[in-house]
DNA sequence: TTCTTGCTTCGACATATTTCAATATTGATG
DNA sequence: CATCAATATTGAAATATGTCGAAGCAAGAA
């Protein structure tokens, strides 16, 4: 007799999402929560051969290069990039395996369920 | 004669992501960026009747009742959810419309080109 | 009305983030 | 070797964020 239609105030019974799995994707999250840094993924994933190179994005912006160096440091601790010097320059190209897990997981937490996670 | 295969440092011809979109993209990112607040989101999504009462919400964490609030809060100025008094109690909800429309930025950004934003 | 319950808002504090200038590092070149 | 060019790292300042306790507000009950 203590949960019917208009019922409340019980917590729920089990956490969709666990705590541990949550600090994680926040991580990634948290990377794509600033513009500078979305404009650079975006840069990133839309060059034809996969791979861009910084000297290419900084003068895209309106900040210090170390600023554009730091935002890319946080794409890459999040995983959503990968770098790799050649000679003087250093290229930064997209990680799908991230992406993707990231896609999935979004559908997830939204309730869009559309395929399992990987 | 100026670009060449291992050519570089070219400013790239056009951004992806225009600066507009960026900012309001990265608000909606930035409220996922939080470990609580993506456990928040999740819980209210995987409510079978798509509603969830705060009162559900918030034993589920150690955390104040103000701080859930607040968290809430930023979901709702996401335009993640939706909320609604029915007496006592608040009810949150998630939008779909911004669900999906973030979806497929995401999808957009990480260059996993799927379909047409709408 | 007054009381109680559920939730939000306010004010404050500690920590985190963004940004830059200065410096360091790495690799090519003279 | 010395020097230059492209990135990265460091250190510091301004701002933003996460958290709490206290106070405020709305709705039902006594």
């Amino acid at each position: 007799m203590s949960k019917q239609e208009g019922g409340c105030c019980e917590p729920l019974p089990e956490a969709p999402l666990a705590e541990e799995q949550a600090a994680e994707l926040a991580t990634v999250f948290k990377a794509l929560g600033d513009p500078v840094r979305l404009r650079l993924l975006s840069m990133i994933a839309s060059q034809g051969d996969g791979e861009v190179c910084v000297c290419e994005l900084t003068p895209a912006f309106e900040l210090s290069q170390p600023t554009i160096s730091h935002h890319l440091k946080l794409l890459r601790q999040a995983g959503l990039v990968d770098s790799e010097r050649r000679g003087t320059w250093v290229y930064y190209r997209v990680r799908p395996e991230t992406t993707e897990r990231l896609t999935a997981a979004l559908a997830d937490v939204t309730g869009e369920r559309r395929a399992a996670t990987v």
